[in-house]
Formats: structure tokens, C-alpha cells, sequence
DNA sequence: CCTGTATGTCATCAA
DNA sequence: TATTGATGACATACA
């Protein structure tokens, strides 16, 4: 938000008497040149005169540029009276449809900042539904709610101490963006630049929408214009406006805060609402890690949690299941197989069982795993299942035999079910090999052995829940990681989500100290006007208002209400 | 005992 | 058509 820091410093304070006015408009001159109209800004009387009091031209261009906001729908409630008041005939001439053109004219393409107004706007409409609820209240809020004591406290507004700055800083400044917009693309002063984002989006309505701007109507109190105030008429919902109470502003910074760095329980509860129509997917920060963790670790560490499993249960279901299937004794080579199945049962990575199969052709690379180091050793499994299953291991002759058998109770875990199952029917290969070989090499393998339809059946049976098993773990993996991913989406939704939100918060801030900026330079400028007599002129009888041809043009409150009220009219007619 | 988690298994579909 | 992978559903073991 350097820009809109930049532009909030840019302007500082309104300043008091022609030095200060002078400092101030020097801190916004304006690089380029006058626009095609060349004409000077003066203050024109619809009686003719021509009092040209200050370089107004300067100034109002700096009130433009500085305040790209507002539109003749600001006030209603004036321009409705005052144009019921005031004949159309006494409009003085080139008053209509050139108020702001000489703003306009020379002025360069502005696609670009228009782009960026509004990519602006539409991250504010859409961020717009989220914070409606607080911001409906604000737009409905009467003449004195807390915004209008807000503005009605701009500093150094020495013309309207006793008057709500409502409508006029707020009632229509957020209601069109485009109104001083003209000036900030063709000014190519310093703090134009800052104001850049604020450029609206549709440069092509910025004449007619301009063009009737009552400034008067935009700055000066409604108390000051007797009739108007009288005969207000609805107050124009502000989109913006009610967006820029202070506490909501605040409140949003704490909900991006609290979005961006995580959520505990107290920010949690905050953002409840903000999030609620987030999935069902947790999203507690807390959360994350660990199931992050125990996923990630669900395939690599599944040989150890396996095993830990499988060594933690009992023996019994080990032997009982030795006892079922009742096979009998393995020949020296399977035992080296049985190690397989043991390792096959325990991988599930393929490449794991892949090794495993090396380990075959090479059973010193066993070795490896160190949980089947020992298992190298043991000589039990070629004992019968049923034997294993009776406990009867070799007679209790030697302490050795206590080793054996708990060398046999751990190879007894690490077996599969379908590894004993392969065991009690003799199937003469490891469980590895009948799920991991290639189809070609399974059936080559099979041809070498007779095997019985029994055989045969429970091969293929332990081939397929092999890979079955295989593809569940897989399966289950993915799920996970797409779990993950899903939740880390979430996550850089919210991040961003709540990116967008400061932003808009940013520029709410900076829109705020500009109208403010607008507000007081009006004054300003309308306090250093002097009739003829030397009078200052009445805020109340008179307004400034921007003519097509770059001229500021003084004029009675009631004529300039009376043409808002007619541009007023002209785009809803459009719409027809 | 209940509950949640991890894992294996089966059924089914699709390639 | 057989094989294989993916996945939902269920069962089981376990903490």
C-alpha cells in the first residue's frame, strides 16, 4: 500500500491562508500542461462577471485529483430542491455538458489505470458481500450516525464547523469513483501517481457524470442550504461509504491478521462467520501438521508400523493360525523363501518388494533390514505350523531353544496371513514372487511346478490380494496427499483472502483521507472568494462547480443542484 | 467397553 | 477375455 501511503502524505492537511494554500497546491502541481481548453479557471457569477479570486483552476484540479469519487447523485436532497427552485432557462450558457472537459481534454489514454481500477473494484464487490452486513447498516444510517460525526471533524474545515460533512464527504464520494477521475490520468503530478489505483473504471461516463458535479452540493452541509436540506430526498445508498467506519476498518485488519496467522480458538470464534462456508475439511493450523505428518509418514514408516503392529500382537494368532492351516515342514530353501514372504508381507513399497525379490537371488542382502537380521537365524520356521502351533518346538533341551522360539514367534508376526496360508499348502515360492513377477514370469513359474487346483487357487488368490493390498495402500496414500492438498489450497484461499481484504481496507482508508483532502481544498478555495463588494460569498446561495471548458464557474446553490438533478437523470434514462 | 486409526480384504469398475 | 489398478465398503486389530 506504498501508493496509498504515498498519497496520504502527499496531501496533508488543508492549509489556512494563501501561503499555506499556495505550499499545499504546490505539493499537487500539476506537471501538464492546462488542458485543450487552455482557458483560465475563473469564478464566474451567472450574473455575467467574471472574479476571477485565486487560481481556482489550479485548485479544483488538485480537488480533482485528489478526490477521483462522487457523482451528481451525492446529494439528492439538494439537487432535488434546487432544481425545482431554479428554471433551467437561467442556466447560464456553457455551463451544461462542458463542466469538466477541459479536465478531460488532453487527457491520456487511461485503459491502463482503468484496468487497474477496476480489477480493484471487482475484488471490492466480491470482498463487498462479505462485510455487507455491517456495511448495510452504515449506508443506512441517518444524517447523524458515527460517520458523519467522523467527517464532520476533518481538520481545518473552517466553513462548516457546525455542519455534517455526511453527505457530502461520504453521501456520494463512494457512490462513483469516476468523478475527479479524469484529472488524476491526465495530471501527471507527483501525487497522481499515488492516486492511480483510484482511477475509475469507465472513463466514458465521466463526462455526463461530471459534467453536472455541484461541488458546492458535494462539500458544503445540507444546513447551509435551507431548501435543500428541507426537501432531501432518499439518500442514495453508499457502497463504500458505510464501508469506512473506522471500526469496521479496524475490525477487518484484525480479521486479516488473525486469518493470516492462523487460527487459534479466539480467532477461530472471530473469523467463525467470515469462514463458514469453508468445507468440512479442518482447517485448524494445529491440525494440519500432524495429519500432514502421520500421512507422509503412513507410507514410508508402514513396514515399521506394521511390524510393530504385528510384533505387538500376540503369538497366538500366529500359531492358531499355523494350527488351522496344519502344514508341515520346509525344505532349506524355503526357508530362505519363508524370509521373502516375511519381507513381502512387511513392504508395501513395490520398489521394497522389488528388493525384497533381489534379496532372493541374493539372501545376504537381507542384511539390510535390520529387523530381519535376526530372522536369518532362525531355523523354526521349517518347522510345521502345527508344531509352531503346539508350542512344541524342538524339546526344551537347551537355552537355545528359547531363543529359536522367539525368532520364531517374531517371523510369526511378520507373516501374513496368506504367507502362512502359502506355507500350509506348501506353495513352493514366496508369497513375493507370486505377487510382484510379471504375469509372463507368474505363469512360467507356475508351469514348473505341479500344483495341485488348491495350489493353483490360493496363488492366484495371494497374487491378487497382494496387489490388491499394494493398490489400497496406494490408494489410501493418494487420498491423503489429495486431502493435503486440498487443505494447503485452502489455506493460500484464505492467505489470500485475507491479502485482498487489507488491501481493500488500504483503500478505504486512503479514499477516506482523500474526501476529507477534497473537502477541506473546497472550502478552502470557496472561503477566498469575494463578490465585488469584497463579501465573501454564501455557501449557503452559492457553489462552485466545474464548467466543460475547464473553467470553475461560481453559481447559485439552486442552479448547480438543479443541473446535478438533471445529469442525475440522464443515465437512468439511458438505462431505459 | 467405546472410539478412532491403520490395515487388509472383497467387490466392482475401468483401462 | 484376462490382467491390473483404483476405490468404496467392510472387517479386524490395536491403542
Amino acid at each position: 500500500m506504498t501508493r496509498l501511503d504515498r498519497s496520504s502524505h502527499s496531501g496533508g492537511g488543508p492549509a489556512k491562508g494563501s501561503r499555506a494554500l499556495n505550499s499545499l497546491l504546490a505539493g499537487h502541481r500539476v506537471a501538464q500542461p492546462l488542458s485543450a481548453s487552455g482557458s483560465r479557471a475563473s469564478v464566474q457569477v451567472p450574473g455575467g462577471e467574471d472574479q476571477t479570486a485565486l487560481s481556482l483552476e489550479e485548485c479544483l484540479r488538485l480537488l480533482e485529483a485528489t478526490c477521483p469519487f462522487g457523482e451528481n447523485a451525492e446529494f439528492p436532497a439538494d439537487i432535488s430542491s434546487l432544481t425545482e427552485a431554479v428554471p433551467s432557462e437561467s442556466e447560464p450558457p456553457g455551463l451544461q455538458n462542458n463542466l469538466l472537459s477541459p479536465l478531460l481534454t488532453g487527457t491520456e489514454s487511461p485503459f491502463d489505470l482503468e484496468q487497474q481500477w477496476q480489477d480493484l473494484m471487482s475484488i471490492m464487490e466480491m470482498q463487498a458481500m462479505e462485510v455487507n452486513t455491517s456495511s448495510e447498516i452504515l449506508y443506512n444510517a441517518p444524517p447523524g450516525d458515527p460517520l458523519s460525526t467522523n467527517y464532520s471533524l476533518a481538520p481545518n474545515t473552517p466553513i462548516n464547523q457546525n455542519v455534517s460533512l455526511h453527505q457530502a464527504s461520504l453521501g456520494g464520494c463512494s457512490q462513483d469513483f469516476s468523478l475527479f477521475s479524469p484529472e488524476v490520468e491526465s495530471l501527471p503530478v507527483a501525487s497522481s501517481s499515488t492516486l492511480l489505483p483510484l482511477v475509475p473504471s469507465n472513463s466514458t461516463t465521466l463526462n455526463s457524470t461530471f459534467s453536472s458535479t455541484n461541488l458546492a452540493g458535494l462539500f458544503f452541509p445540507p444546513q447551509l442550504n435551507g431548501t435543500a436540506n428541507d426537501t432531501a430526498g432518499p439518500e442514495l445508498p453508499d457502497p463504500l461509504g458505510g464501508l469506512l467506519d473506522e471500526a469496521m476498518l479496524d475490525e477487518i485488519s484484525l480479521m486479516d491478521l488473525a486469518i493470516e496467522e492462523g487460527f487459534n480458538s479466539v480467532q477461530a470464534s472471530q473469523l467463525e462467520e467470515e469462514f463458514d462456508s469453508d468445507s468440512g475439511l479442518s482447517l485448524d493450523s494445529s491440525h494440519s501438521p500432524s495429519s500432514l505428518s502421520s500421512s507422509e509418514g503412513s507410507s514410508s514408516s508402514s513396514s515399521s508400523s506394521s511390524s510393530s503392529s504385528s510384533s505387538s500382537s500376540a503369538s497366538s494368532s500366529a500359531s492358531s493360525s499355523f494350527s488351522e492351516e496344519g502344514a508341515v515342514g520346509y525344505s532349506s530353501d524355503s526357508e530362505t523363501l519363508d524370509l521373502e514372504e516375511a519381507e513381502g508381507a512387511v513392504g508395501y513399497q513395490p520398489e521394497y518388494s522389488k528388493f525384497c525379490r533381489m534379496s532372493y537371488q541374493d539372501p545376504s542382502q537381507l542384511s539390510c533390514l535390520p529387523y530381519l537380521e535376526h530372522v536369518g537365524h532362525n531355523h523354526t520356521y521349517n518347522m510345521a505350523p502345527s508344531a509352531l502351533d503346539s508350542a512344541d518346538l524342538p524339546p526344551p533341551s537347551s537355552l537355545k531353544k528359547g531363543s529359536k522360539e522367539k525368532q520364531a514367534d517374531f517371523l510369526d508376526k511378520q507373516m501374513s496371513r496368506d504367507e502362512h496360508r502359502a506355507r500350509a499348502m506348501k506353495i513352493p515360492f514366496t508369497n513375493d514372487k507370486i505377487i510382484n513377477l510379471p504375469v509372463e514370469e507368474f505363469n512360467e513359474l507356475l508351469s514348473k511346478y505341479q500344483l495341485s487346483e488348491a495350489q493353483l487357487s490360493l496363488i492366484r488368490d495371494i497374487r491378487r490380494r497382494g496387489k490388491n493390498k499394494m493398490a489400497a495402500q496406494n490408494c489410501r496414500k493418494r487420498k491423503l496427499d489429495t486431502i493435503l492438498n486440498l487443505e494447503r489450497d485452502v489455506e493460500d484461499l484464505q492467505r489470500d483472502k485475507a491479502r485482498l481484504l487489507r488491501e481493500k481496507v488500504e483503500f478505504l482508508r486512503s479514499l477516506r483521507q482523500m474526501k476529507q483532502k477534497v473537502q477541506s481544498l473546497y472550502q478552502e478555495v470557496f472561503g477566498r472568494l469575494r463578490d465585488e463588494n469584497g463579501r465573501p460569498y454564501s455557501p449557503s446561495q452559492y457553489a462552485l462547480q466545474y464548467a466543460g471548458d475547464g473553467s470553475v464557474l461560481l453559481i447559485p446553490r439552486t442552479l448547480a443542484d438543479q443541473q446535478a438533478r438533471r445529469q442525475e437523470r440522464k443515465p437512468k434514462d439511458r438505462r431505459k
